[in-house]
DNA sequence: ATAATTGGTATTTTCGAAAAATGGTCGCGG
DNA sequence: CCGCGACCATTTTTCGAAAATACCAATTAT
């Protein structure tokens, strides 16, 4: 009596209930974070807006909350920049993260239950098998990014504080961008591998000292490679 | 030869080289930490669209830009709400912040030079003078909230990390916005004069652990107050 | 009586054009 | 030759109308 050929496929992207700006918003993150629109490349409306496909007003309004990412900046009616990507600026991402990710790290394992040691397992296995399969630079990829990101989002997922949450996903989003630019230099990466490994151990056997010894040692030296390998792409405060 | 009667005043708030969007956003901030925007209240298109003087588009990129604040929540389609008060989120923030605080106020002492020590004497003088020539409650003076902001902004001020810096503004005024839900059912404010000249000596004399001790206490104690006395119109998450 | 459907109204969301502002260029005067 | 100012082109910013969506109430079917 109706038709069969179903509805479900309709809205390909715009998943039900949210706002084409704050998809817009979304496309635009990835684009920033993984450097195709590159640090302090000036973000003029007409080409972006042709290219998403909507409005100066819906454009603008996904802008804004990428200012408050702090992955955009705006000068005043000069329009919008990507944010520059600087050595300071690398520099301070890193200790502020350091800073969160450590105590989000603590309470986690202090707090989180039989569901969370499963989920910080389940994410690592997930990890493991995309880099198995898996031959090239892994920083490139986006199911590996997407699997890395989510595994450490496991390691803290339990520790009760949406806002400290919060603020952490948008410094890992920071950091993630200057990951993105050193990846062209970069040779294959080095054993992360093991290092999510010992992370989850020393996880789910609720070792908090080892976990935060080794989590402030696995951002550090990721920051340290990439300022090695993309020193010279780093440009000044612009 | 021309018009004296001069320019100076006719962009009464569009301070140069700002745009309205972001004037509307300062000003909608203002509504809600002084709760004349109460927690959780919808905030409708046209009523602050006339209220304001500004279009459809210009109120959504200001409200976009409070939600990345934390100050108002969008769901759906269904419009913008002022952010719910609630206990866990009061109690979460206050964690952040105090978090946040010791860190930037370590390094602030660390780092600051003579113009810091200056700096925070001179905020906690012009805080002094307002508080001398003032009765009533100060949680409801602009002017003294103003002063006791730039206060507590001057102590951390030379820490040296805006990322942090800029985390740490975000989460004193949604805990302002805390204070005056209280204000109207708190009696006149306890010492806070004295707890104030304590941290600035602290922090001129280089007393880390000193400072972080009294931040830390000044924090909470605020905190403890408003539970106390805004309890019952602190909602559950809606 | 309750649940589901339909239609109408209120609100939000998106659009493209009008207005404001910026940056650069060309001509004029020192 | 160089600096200054006014015009023009480009780009951003703002607006109000049009489209999409949710909300509410009444009506019908189960």
């Amino acid at each position: 009596m109706e038709t069969l050929v179903n509805i479900q496929v309709v809205k390909s992207r715009k998943e039900f209930g949210n706002t084409v700006a704050a998809d817009v918003t979304h496309r635009l993150r990835e684009e920033i974070i993984t450097c195709r629109l590159k640090p302090s490349e000036a973000l003029k409306f007409e080409p972006l807006r042709s290219s998403f496909g909507v409005s100066f007003t819906t454009l603008r309004e996904a802008l804004t909350s990428l200012v408050a990412d702090g992955l955009v900046v705006m000068e005043g009616q000069r329009g919008f920049h990507v944010a520059p990507a600087t050595l300071e600026d690398l520099i301070d991402v890193t200790n502020a993260r350091v800073l969160i990710e450590i105590d989000v790290l603590r309470q986690s394992i202090a707090k989180g239950g039989d569901e969370w040691e499963i989920a910080v397992m389940s994410a690592l296995h997930r990890l493991g098998k995309i880099e198995e399969r898996m031959s090239g630079s892994p920083a490139e990829d986006p199911s590996w990014r997407s699997a890395h990101k989510e595994f450490h989002q496991s390691l803290v997922g339990a520790c009760g504080s949406p806002t400290l949450l919060s603020i952490r996903d948008s410094l890992y989003d920071r950091s993630e961008r200057y990951r993105s630019l050193s990846a062209a230099y970069r040779p294959v990466s080095r054993d992360k591998t093991g290092e999510h490994r010992a992370l989850m151990l020393a996880a789910v056997s609720r070792d908090s000292d080892q976990a935060i010894a080794l989590i402030e040692k696995h951002i550090r030296s990721t920051t340290d490679n990439v300022i090695r390998y993309a020193k010279d792409v780093l440009g000044p405060v612009k």
